[in-house]
DNA sequence: TTTTAATTTTGCTTATTAGACAAAATTAGC
DNA sequence: GCTAATTTTGTCTAATAAGCAAAATTAAAA
């Protein structure tokens, strides 16, 4: 028995003290309100409603039970609506996981107007370059660079991940401007460790690729710690260019050979992805926050995404 | 779509964390679970559960739906144990119609000792000598003195209603005490009127009824004032035995003609019946009440009622 | 990385149950 | 007693939950 629908036909019974006005109000023939309503009082063993064709009232015992199930139907409703609302308007904790320096240079001076925005989201940041996959962690959303995977994730090109080399200009000084992809090998490199290794520097001439590495004068998956090695003149780094971009600005790094293609990576579709769960019904807050990202960096990279 | 149902089948795998167990408490397949499961969350848009085939946890949403939902259903099987308790137990109120002369004579006297023993029923009695239908009052038991009415109500006959010529010692010292049924004619007559006029004096003589009535001294729908009538000496009244059983054990009524069979009606049926509505589920304390008069009441008249 | 095993989901059939509609039964009011 | 509004019952159809087997998925073990 569906006993949901048996408890709304005796409270709309109850309401209107008539099984064909509640049988109008739900369009079905009064039959199937009558019965529901037998189906219900021989689930209870109990005589709800005291009937005459004339008039329907409530027992003693149906009375009490009307005014707690009237009250239990509409906290239900209450909760389904809830639920729908969530589903309507971005509200909820929202978890980003981002690599960390990608969090601390682009992300993080973003959320300022998302969360003015959105004030009914809270925003839940973790910065980490540990790759967690989405089914894993318990994040929304995560931002990683590197290829799209091929897990059942939405994953959202936010914006290209091109490799610039960098050097300061007191390493300049000492050891001079190189003018050609090939004259990098002469350099001292600051090399970035991924999970397969250091970042090799390739030069793409002639739609050939050619490793064009320098002497490595320090290598580590931490790009502060290079960054700081290379304001201080101590090699050049190939970097994305957000990584620096403020000491770009203020000419504490300068951008070498800005003609060349030069990349750490053969791949095109090496960018920075916008990761996220396909969920068969997609939820707004993380909707909204995709679409922020989208709106504030894929302007000047409209490059679209790959399904 | 069953939405209870899909709500009991979400709470388990929620509690349980897992599909297979709880098709297992509810002794389904698992095929089952997963659909309702999946029907609600259609219904609502929303995935209230992030699936993985070790780990089945619950969404933001889900979380928060649970902790309601789950509260809503304690309420619901709460709300249907009360009933079944009620159904049980002897409770609530008890709306008792009697006459008023029986009410008074008979019933109030007993109903102490009903309370004490059903302290949970709460007794509302309303005497009336109006003939008030089940359906048409708010009443769970009348008694009535009369036949038992052909409408779907249960007629138990509490006891007989015999009618007995009574009088003060000092009318029978003025008038003198009647030797046979047909000497009443002769006598002052007391008469209690009711719907369907004056009752007379019937006497049954070789399987013959006679109308034995004496002179009408008074007529009235008010036992109290035919009583007072009587104990003042003013004539001979027919009354039922219970109404003077006081004053019969103090002697200021005799009771006359104690062996012949007289009567205000030819019926065998005419008695005190005990009417109630007979619903397809008997409410306990209606039941008890029956059962108490029955107790105490029935014992020495002991004939059988007539379903 | 590959394999294994537990678990969920899907496809299809059967059984159950709600709905539809007509007819019968009931009863308040004329 | 009759009429009209209402509820209930009978019977068929349609919708839907259950049952079972097979396929798909994935966390953990090898």
């Amino acid at each position: 028995m569906d006993q949901l629908l048996a408890l709304k036909y005796f409270c709309k019974v109850a309401e209107t003290g008539s099984f064909t006005s509640a049988a109008k109000s739900f369009s079905v023939p009064p039959s199937s309100i009558s019965r529901r309503v037998s189906d219900l009082e021989a689930s209870l063993g109990t005589n709800l409603l005291k009937r005459s064709t004339r008039v329907v009232k409530l027992s003693e015992i149906g009375e009490i039970y009307f005014s707690q199930v009237s009250d239990i139907l509409l906290q239900l409703e209450q909760s389904n609506e809830s639920v729908r609302l969530y589903q309507s308007t971005p509200m909820g904790q929202l978890k980003i996981s981002s690599q960390v320096s990608f969090g601390e240079q682009v992300l993080f001076p973003l959320l300022e107007e998302f969360r003015t925005r959105y004030p009914e989201i809270i925003l839940d940041i973790s910065l980490s370059d540990a790759l967690s996959s989405l089914s894993h962690d318990d994040v929304d959303v995560a931002i990683r660079g590197g290829y799209a995977p091929d897990e059942r994730v939405h994953a959202l090109r936010l914006m290209a991940n091109d490799f610039v080399p960098v050097a300061a200009p007191s390493y300049l000084r000492a050891s001079g401007t190189p003018e050609d992809g090939f004259q990098l090998r002469s350099h001292q490199g600051l090399f970035f460790r991924t999970p397969r290794g250091p970042s090799p520097w390739l030069y793409k001439q002639d739609d050939q690729w050619h490793d064009v590495s320098g002497h490595p004068a320090a290598i580590s998956n931490n790009a502060q710690w290079l960054k700081e090695l290379g304001l201080a003149g101590k090699g050049i780094m190939m970097t994305p260019k957000w990584f620096v971009d403020p000491f770009l600005k203020t000419g504490e790094f300068v951008e070498l050979l800005n003609d060349s293609v030069l990349s750490v990576n053969q791949d095109p579709d090496f960018a920075i992805y916008l990761l996220y769960q396909k969920p068969r019904y997609l939820v707004p807050k993380v909707k909204v926050f995709v679409d922020f990202l989208v709106e504030k960096l894929m302007r000047n990279d409209p490059k679209v995404n790959m399904g």
